[in-house]
DNA sequence: ATTTTTATTAATTTCGAGATTAGTATTTAA
DNA sequence: TTAAATACTAATCTCGAAATTAATAAAAAT
């Protein structure tokens, strides 16, 4: 049927959302079940996987989810930094008027989320939500930059960075500070202004950079 | 025996090094005979460097060599400058004496190469080495950058470009003004001038930029 | 003559089993 | 008792063949 794409982007959501522990051995005769197909399936998929970094590999030893680690996360920030700054620059460049709107729509939608989820104790429902949000939203904001392969490099980080960052993060979602930072870069955008635009994108990040946010002491 | 990550390398440096024709279908049935393997293997191998970005694949119809395409190489040259640039910038804040020593010892390597192929008539033989010098001077410029996702990120990015670039760029080999440029960011990058170094690669890669260098009329 | 349908061929995709290797428990020797 | 050697178990890796799908050629219909 050809459905192994499909396994391949449903185990690489997973992996992205954090469904799986740290350190899990991914074993196919395993996965195979609940796939409905063959191991060696499975164990093509793994592969492309662990070149996309969200899985690794050892000869003979099969395949684990990657452990945190406070300075992959710093790198991959520093990446997410240097990729959606140029990319957010070129955007302003040649986005023009469809992008601005779009990046109104899309921190709309965060927006509204973000005041919603910091008005309510149980917020778990949502987050799931916010996530898609927060993932459109620095999306968007390089979507323009008429390079392909910026936006897959940026993906690649992107991806990295939420398996890294699990749901030590998912506090942070509720503060005041988040919101008002999300602001800030769509204004610095709208006015084409580009240093400024790179600059809040740092500042945004820049909490990551401090080797804090990945510790397992931030877990909620 | 776990011989299959030698394969893998073995095609990774075939397509950087186009020893494909673009275009060219990879038939698992017929590269498992060379490699005395199964297709299985080789299947699994090639989705590995789809991944990668060095080889195409479509869903029921299998795997190429992927076309060249200006667009895509301005792209990977864009890249290139920013991670680079980047890199490089990095590396001589944290790279210290070792870090100098090595870029010098690189490009000592590329510039008495580059002399050599400058006066000899037939330099065919010579122009497979020069590859892996000029690789080697560039992964230098950004070795001590201390960020092994970076160094990573720009070596799939390097990979691409070569493939695309394809014998395009031999006659360049020749020109003085490469041996020029060569020279001239070493010395930024010994004088710890961040902007001049970030200036000097962009002019270096700047001539992929134009569309130029990947048309069919630059092949010697 | 052109298009549509059907049969043939050649490719890709999936599979389960056999071969190999790692990990663990047991036995033997010092 | 500890260390080394051996046997056992459980995993990974490789393979060739069967099932599926695409590409092509031949036949039928408009």
């Amino acid at each position: 049927m050809g459905h192994e794409n499909n396994i391949y982007l449903e185990l690489k959501k997973r992996l992205t959302l954090n469904e799986f522990q740290h350190g899990t051995k991914l074993r196919a005769e395993i996965l195979r079940k609940e796939f409905y197909c063959s191991a060696s399936t499975v164990r093509e998929i793994l592969f492309r996987l662990a070149t996309q970094g969200l899985v690794n590999f050892q000869e003979q030893r099969g395949f684990r989810v990657p452990e945190m680690s406070p300075t992959k996360l710093i790198e991959l920030t520093h990446m997410r930094i240097l990729l959606e700054g140029e990319g957010a620059v070129l955007s302003i460049r040649q986005g023009g008027f469809g992008w601005e709107a779009q990046m109104a729509a899309a921190h709309h939608k965060l927006s509204h989320l973000e005041k919603r989820i910091h008005s309510l104790e149980d917020s778990s429902e949502l987050v799931e939500l916010w996530f898609s949000s927060e993932t459109e939203f620095h999306q968007t904001l390089i979507s323009a930059c008429g390079s392909a392969t910026l936006k897959q490099m940026h993906g690649i980080i992107y991806n990295q960075f939420r398996q890294q960052l699990m749901q030590a993060d998912r506090e942070f979602v509720f503060i005041s500070e988040n919101i008002k930072q999300h602001n800030e870069i769509l204004e610095a955008a709208l006015a084409s202004d580009e240093t400024l635009t790179r600059k809040r994108i740092h500042d945004h990040l820049a909490r990551h950079l401090t080797g804090q946010t990945a510790s397992p002491n931030n877990i909620i």
